[in-house]
DNA sequence: ATGCCTTAGCAACTAAGA
């Protein structure tokens, strides 16, 4: 079974780059973020004729988050973290498919930091380690998938000094994301590469792309349950590379 | 020290991204 995390920085832009993705790779389960659409907006049909069931969390501009299941409807359990009643950020949702609990995320940038949406990155991971808590006492297989917005390692970055003073990989972000591994999951993509040096994003600007100055932002954690089933992992590099890309690759686990 | 590029909202620009 194959478990992909897709930032498509926008699913209207990138509808064209999606649907060719599901009928190329076959994905089992796709975890999209940054849909930047309500709900009212989404290309439901689209999705639907390429053989894929959806559950949202939408929301008007930016932020937004999605499941989709090949051949299925996959069942939500929850949208967004509890711990902060004024939070209306589409940033979390969860589901049941395929025997699997599934979470797709969208974890706050936190830029520029320091300032209240570094602030907001902090409490919000400390929310999420809170939920992933609870999914670890239910003793399933589970998958917490997403767009994290931590490099967790300097091996994890093109340059350490040209993204020093970034949230992204500020010791407060990197604490929070090893507290969250240190509950019992397993980043699956530092488990295939333990060297590092493996990229999910790369820039628009600069010539990131081109330089291949990319960095590991976009990450699929597994319960022990789900660990045991490992099989792979690997980044879907060459969509990046195609015509109106999103500026995140396809990011993916295989579980048997 | 700053912009680089892209998307969305909305119709000339700003917000947000990372």
């Amino acid at each position: 079974m194959k478990i992909v995390s897709y930032n498509v920085n926008g699913i209207k832009a990138r509808l064209p780059r999606l649907i060719e993705y599901l009928d190329e790779a076959k994905p089992d389960i796709v975890c999209l973020q940054e849909l930047k659409s309500a709900e009212e907006g989404l290309p439901l049909k689209e999705i639907e004729a390429a053989g894929y069931g959806g559950a949202w969390h939408g929301q008007k501009g930016f932020n937004g988050v999605a499941v989709l299941a090949r051949g299925t409807q996959p069942v939500e359990r929850q949208k967004g973290l509890a711990g902060d009643p004024e939070d209306e950020h589409s940033r979390y949702i969860e589901c049941e498919v395929f025997g699997l609990v599934v979470a797709s995320i969208y974890l706050p940038n936190g830029n520029p930091q320091p300032g209240p949406k570094f602030d907001y990155k902090l409490k919000w991971m400390e929310r999420l380690n809170d939920r992933a808590r609870a999914l670890l006492a239910e003793e399933r297989p589970a998958v917490l998938v997403g767009d994290y917005n931590v490099i967790p390692n300097d091996d994890d970055v093109f340059s350490v000094r040209a993204m020093a003073d970034d949230a992204l990989m500020q010791p407060e972000s990197r604490e929070r994301y090893r507290a969250l591994l240190a509950q019992g999951w397993t980043d699956a993509l530092r488990t295939r590469f333990p060297g590092g040096g493996v990229w999910t994003f790369w820039d628009y600007q600069a010539g990131a792309w081109q330089r291949d100055a990319g960095f590991r932002i976009d990450h699929l954690l597994l319960s022990p349950m789900a660990a045991d089933r490992f099989t792979g992992a690997g980044v879907d590099k060459d969509y990046r590379g195609r015509e109106k890309a999103s500026d995140h690759a396809p990011t993916w686990v295989t579980i048997r």
